[in-house]
DNA sequence: ATCAAGGAGGCACAAACATGCAAAAAGAAG
DNA sequence: CTTCTTTTTGCATGTTTGTGCCTCCTTGAT
């Protein structure tokens, strides 16, 4: 790795992480700690960042960058989706489909995530332009302009020779009992496909869908293995317990 | 191989991989680790790149992403857009690849337009939102996020159970004997592959990339139905006559 | 006050670099 | 075609840079 590269690297983390320990980053890009120092010797020389003792921290005003942004953002964010942040670890295999609240989350993933993002979805796919380390594969098909999702049998074929650690399901209608349902054929099919080829799905909902429904059935309820909401009555939190179905308010 | 073929095809890599590093550089263009360095001197006071210890990284803004490519040459690529447009007619399949001036292109398309559109780009898709009358077929595969279109083996796969009737083909280099290239592999197969099912393939090009060369070739340049340019000069006008070009300025 | 963790400065070595030179290749002039 | 010049390349030389290790000093937590 290039000395510049590697500094840079360094900035990088710092600017997500608001702090960087040197023995760690020695570490973590595989050089010894005095290279580390001297790097940081460097750049607090350039002004870049500020040395303190063990490591480094940022310089001057909370700039607004992107990065900065990023994390202005993230106290702001809504609560569903910070909630759904949590199941999101690095080298996950993760399946997105489209709605407005998956969008919502897409964009409040951090910039250092790694892994592997699956979607049919375009917007959620640009949305992933700066994740450098997330690879993004998107499902072809016939693009649905009110969802702007891509269905259809392409779609599901292409679905068949693909396996992921979670999925996370737009949701736009849910009933305890009748389970999750959307207006087109098409959609509950690419539903069910990704679901079945999940090893957990969770979904996100605000309160007021969760006990309504639509056309066509993708899947029971219980098919997820968390459902995060917010702000939901005992009433409709019970009727959802029975059917053994984990609630996350 | 020529002095400025090799440096090109530095720039080239450079572009692709974000740094390049001299020994590295030494075995693949086949001269000595000198050679390398003093092409990389030169390039480097040209301005071209930025040279530093074992290697060179790329000069000015991190990356020449996707949504800064679209802001430069705006008016000259809408101009070539609007004489593609006479190409456009109801009830075409049309594949549109990913490229800034395809997109200005399918934003001055008018919204009565009917037809299907093919495209491995998520930004031409999303642009296609309100043509109620076009259906808009999205082919799948792993999203590069420098040029924003959808590559690989899936990508290709889904290509083969298709015909169009025209393709226009984004254009990144481009050379009257040489041919149409560009600095992936994945992107020459795809490119490729969509036109061989293609009845008619036009493409469009700023003068200034008429006589540039990058690492893959696509197809020759008569291939091209028609190329679509504008103020190019008498001399590179006839060296494409030669080679039996439609040349539309 | 003590003491482990972190830091500074020096040394050593390998990798990368500049420079000069000579041979080969390409062009120009006769 | 021959001769001469220019360009380009590879090699040999000595120099610089980047890095790890070592020793000794400093810091700051307990």
């Amino acid at each position: 790795m290039l000395k510049q590269e590697r500094q840079q690297k360094i900035i990088d983390i710092l600017d997500e992480e608001h702090k960087v320990i040197a023995s760690d980053l020695s570490k973590r890009l595989s050089v010894s700690e005095d290279t580390i120092r001297r790097d940081l010797k460097e750049l607090d020389s350039q002004g870049v960042i500020k040395r303190v003792h063990s490591g480094a921290l940022r310089k001057g005003p909370p700039v607004e960058d992107f990065s900065t942004r990023q994390n202005i953002f993230h106290e702001s964010k809504s609560n569903l989706a910070s909630k759904a942040l949590d199941f999101i670890k690095d080298d996950m295999v993760i399946i997105i489909d489209g709605s407005t609240t998956n969008l919502q989350l897409v964009n409040q993933l951090p910039l250092s995530l790694k892994g592997t993002i699956i979607t049919n979805s375009p917007p959620i796919a640009m949305a992933l332009t700066n994740h450098q380390d997330v690879e993004v594969i998107m499902i072809g098909g016939t693009l649905f302009k009110q969802s702007m999702v891509n269905l259809g049998i392409d779609t599901h074929e292409a679905l068949n020779n693909m396996r992921a650690d979670l999925y996370i399901m737009g949701i736009y209608k849910i009933d305890p009992e009748i389970g999750i349902s959307v207006p087109s054929l098409a959609e509950a099919l690419v539903k069910r496909k990704m679901e079945s080829i999940s090893n957990e799905t969770i979904g996100m909902v605000t309160k007021d869908k969760l006990d309504t429904i639509s056309n066509h059935i993708v899947c029971p309820s219980n098919h997820l293995t968390y459902l995060i909401t917010e702000g939901v009555n005992e009433e409709i939190k019970k009727l959802y317990e029975k059917q053994k179905i984990t609630i996350i308010d």
